[in-house]
DNA sequence: CCGTTTGGCTAATGTCAATAGCTAAAGCTG
DNA sequence: CAGCTTTAGCTATTGACATTAGCCAAACGG
């Protein structure tokens, strides 16, 4: 349900009113408005996981990134709310959530290894690619690309630019 | 003063508090927590804007953007909330907010017009910059960055790849 | 010198998260 | 089955916050 109202407007009250219960009733099922956006964060970082993993699986290299990208981009904007919970950072100490939010994160770097970097280099891959995914979904969802041109294109188009700056990942450091 | 405790904590009690006064003279300066909000925008869109016209004055093409990107960067790590304010749409019909938004916006289109981009191949490159840029700067703000790796350099690195990849941009669609 | 603007104030309201303490039904357990 | 316990709701209350109404005094301009 957060989804229709967004992340910032999903309110105990609401939440209790939508649920057809007074709004004390629900400490009973979560902890505080914190633990239930922890709840909320953990679960959406699974399912979209999921929603990666399924659609790396039996692709490799710039095919399994673009499908990757794709399924991620389409994810986020499918439920916006949870997009935004899926970024939240887990509190220190929260081993569930820190598991799970690991996951993520090497699922990107399995869809990355086809390229052979080593230490700091992958790193840095890892930091683009999300960074690159996260920020044109960012933007889209929060209406930031205003003009008529086919946001489409445009993520087609940045996941490819990607991609050739990959290809020559390697020795980018050199080459000033 | 809204850096230090972060955008969404900035209350008009700890406001007042902060300036010595009681929280609803605050109304006499103000015109809501939502106007404050669009104030805080206006002012950091503007902000950096003039940064990142700065820092591209006297340099074009890739020597500019990258000048520009470390600009942006280094504004935001050093007003964190500032640069949260500066990412708000404008309300629609709110012309000041609109002109200041699109004189950002204008700024990037500058830069890239070295590249010789035409239409939505413009447009496209005016987007996948800005994702770039916001995604890395969203991410490491947020800390999603845990490993130990030196940001710097993945963020080096990630403006070069966005380099790379406008050198190869025009026809970038047909090659699969 | 007087009216007006400016910028503060107290008092009050409404929304929200959160806590305490009560109660009835459901589910076990012997 | 009888009795204890867990579960899941409830009312009442508190405290933080935004917001509005209405008051007042100092500064300021003719």
């Amino acid at each position: 349900m957060a989804d229709e109202v967004g992340l910032a407007k999903l309110t105990l009250a609401a939440l209790a009113d939508r649920l057809g219960v007074r709004q004390p009733s629900l400490y009973k099922h979560i902890d505080s408005m914190a633990g239930l956006q922890r709840d909320m964060a953990v679960h959406a970082k699974r399912d979209l996981g999921g929603v990666l993993a399924r659609a790396s699986v039996g692709r490799s290299g710039a095919d399994a990134i673009s499908s990757m990208s794709h399924a991620y981009r389409d994810w986020a904007r499918a439920h916006p709310a949870r997009y935004e919970a899926s970024n939240l950072m887990p509190a220190p100490g929260d081993v569930e959530d820190e598991a799970v939010s690991l996951e993520a994160v090497q699922l990107i770097a399995d869809v990355l290894a086809a390229y052979n970097l080593e230490g700091d280099d992958a790193i840095d891959a890892i930091r683009a690619f999300r960074a690159t995914l996260h920020g044109f979904v960012s933007l889209e969802t929060s209406g930031s690309f205003a003009l008529a041109a086919d946001v489409d294109r445009s993520f087609d188009r940045l996941v490819r630019g990607f991609i050739a700056a990959l290809a020559q990942w390697t020795g980018d450091t050199a080459a000033s």
